[in-house]
DNA sequence: GACACCTTACTGACCAGTAAGTAGAGTCGC
DNA sequence: GCGACTCTACTTACTGGTCAGTAAGGTGTC
């Protein structure tokens, strides 16, 4: 027999688990493998066994992103942009309830001490980001549903950028995500409700 | 005698002026006393001399940040709108050619692992720079010089938000600072050249 | 001789990472 | 249906490095 949850995937998983959550609100660089072991109940080396380095946690991390990412992107590659577009807004609140930032905010700021197999990845992670966020502004454009002055790559990239800045800047301002969500919506002639 | 610099003033600043960058590439927990010292040429407990903790250190170097950007606002404030918002724009050229980010990028990024008198001092910090941006948008519609949908706290918001973020991926993607800047003069329907 | 500005020398905490051992579950020969 | 073997998933125990921070002493200048 052959559950569908072994042991194996079990712990991997709820560090992975763990490791984001640790990421996305304190950074890579300033969470260790006891903070997993404490909350998993396990020891530092059971981590390490998991991932023998923690390059290879943080790698793993955004490889996992990436993935779920790609799956999120084809999921609702059909809803029409504006909708889209309201879904992302929507994950961006659901990091910010949780003290949160995005990933790719956390990474590129960080991104001068990240080991370079993490870069790489993430280099290869943003730049899917912001392409998915350029078509979707692209496609609105096209179908009459998103009207602004501009090029596509413009401004999904300015999307992409504010939603980023903003989540962080919601930290300190939690006004700062709204105002930016709204004023999106408004720059890309989107009917407000 | 008091000289402009004693030796004092001029440590003092050397050590700042070398925790600004360091903390600018890197963020501030991912530099030590001994990156300093070292380059200083000084032993680590001449900073703690300066600087007995480095939460000391920290809010000595956002401090310095409020009173600069402070000065930076009152010397241009008769300035056109357009031309600050110009300036704003060379001063984010001049961090990305250091391969650094703002300030209040890495601040917020790490806001979750600042010690409280870092995170208060950040939070004015951020405050003052939006209101900043929200005030260029608001006098530059007044003056007829920007024009835009949505209000001057929408439009400041997003702008501060979205040059935050794309100095952040501009450490991964050179083009998304150029093409953030051009996307707002677009929408602040301001001539290009 | 007092003070500013350092130094040497140290502490204890935390960190990633490693080596060697072990418990338990599954597999195989017979 | 049972002992021998093997593999996964850990454990205990440790190393060496880095870190912030401290105490006490020295040195030059006013």
């Amino acid at each position: 027999m052959k559950p569908e949850t072994d042991a194996r995937t079990d712990t991997r998983k709820k560090i992975l688990d763990l490791a984001e959550v640790l990421m996305l609100s304190r950074g890579f660089n300033a969470f260790s493998y006891q903070h997993i072991s404490g909350e998993l109940g396990v020891r530092n080396a059971a981590i390490h066994y998991h991932f023998p380095k923690k390059t290879d946690l943080g790698v793993a991390l955004i490889e996992r992103y990436r993935r779920r990412f790609a799956r999120y992107v084809e999921a609702q590659a059909e809803l029409p942009p504006p909708v889209q577009l309201d879904r992302y807004f929507s994950l961006a609140d659901a990091y910010y309830d949780k003290q949160q930032i995005c990933p790719s905010g956390i990474l590129s700021a960080e991104l001068h001490t990240l080991p370079p197999e993490m870069r790489q990845s993430t280099a290869s992670f943003v730049e899917e980001m912001r392409t998915w966020a350029v078509d979707i502004v692209r496609r609105g454009q096209a179908a009459g549903a998103m009207h602004y002055v501009g090029t596509p790559e413009g401004m999904g990239t300015i999307v992409f950028a504010a939603m980023q800045g903003s989540l962080q800047l919601a930290r300190l301002d939690g006004s700062a995500l709204d105002e930016v969500k709204q004023q999106i919506r408004l720059l890309l002639g989107m009917a407000q409700a």
